[in-house]
DNA sequence: CCATTTCGTTTACATTTGTAATCGATTGTT
DNA sequence: AACAATCGATTACAAATGTAAACGAAATGG
């Protein structure tokens, strides 16, 4: 599942987490240490984006003194999911296989990676359709487009 | 190429991009018109988003009587792909490979999907590194944990 | 214990995005 | 020719987002 996240993490808000994912717990200091150069932060930006996931719920703050130790509240992998999952939302049916392709052309990767993708599409081979149902509304879509 | 795209295509407009890519050629009406039902927009709405696709160089507009014939400065599948690179942009490389994995496994796909994808697949296979560089900076993926 | 640094919170403000009303020009209708 | 419908442009405003300063509490160094 891990699909359910009504509320959206912005491109600057991963930048935080993706620092949280990799040091397991982190400061408001690490963070602002790790981003400061990479974004060109001021400190204060750092910690108005650590305010709002914290609020957002994607990060938990656990008291220690008087600063708060940071953790992530979901998985880097779920994150990436939901936002890979957006992204399908916004086209066809019909066209994921081909952006799936482009993405795959695209892509740096290595033998693993090819061997893993290749297990993944052997399973699909299984239930593959004939063809993928549309799931557009008339006229957003050219399988059903019925004004023109 | 494709990818210069510095302006973003926000999820509203895209619903407006959908119905031109899918008219090809569109009036303002034939638009409205689209995704009255599906967004519950008001036409001035719907509008405001057609306004700011012309001024962002989406949407060409040319002028019929006191309307305008809309038509799309970029291919849908240019702009899917961008949207596409730009998620890959907040990832580390070295999860690329995971991440389509995950995604073809969500992914609804017919049999000739499956072979275009097991086409590139194959492309890939041949320069396929041993080990995905990272190309993130220190403390924002694992590989590059030095403070830890 | 006092000064300073450090933290998180509050507040501020510009820009982008979502949502829409209004308005002036034009076109089609009578 | 007068009037109604239509269209694009202008204007409006709230919410989200990016960017950051200021402030007050707490810890820390002397």
């Amino acid at each position: 599942m891990a699909i359910k996240e009504k509320v959206e993490m912005t491109t600057s808000e991963r930048e935080i987490m993706r620092v949280v994912w990799t040091l397991g717990n982190a400061t408001s200091k690490d963070i602002v240490d790790m981003l400061e150069a990479k974004k060109e932060w001021k400190p204060a930006t750092a910690k108005t984006f650590i305010g709002r996931l914290v609020k957002k719920g994607f990060l938990l703050a656990e008291s220690e003194g008087n600063k708060y130790i940071y953790s992530a509240a979901i998985s880097e992998e779920d994150s990436v999911r939901t936002a890979a999952h957006r992204l399908f939302e916004q086209i066809c049916h019909k066209q994921a296989g081909k952006t799936i392709a482009d993405m795959l052309a695209d892509a740096p990767l290595s033998h693993r990676d090819i061997e893993l993708i290749q297990q993944v599409l052997d399973g699909k081979k299984k239930h593959a359709v004939d063809e993928v149902a549309c799931n557009c509304v008339p006229g957003q879509c050219k399988c059903k487009c019925s004004t023109h």
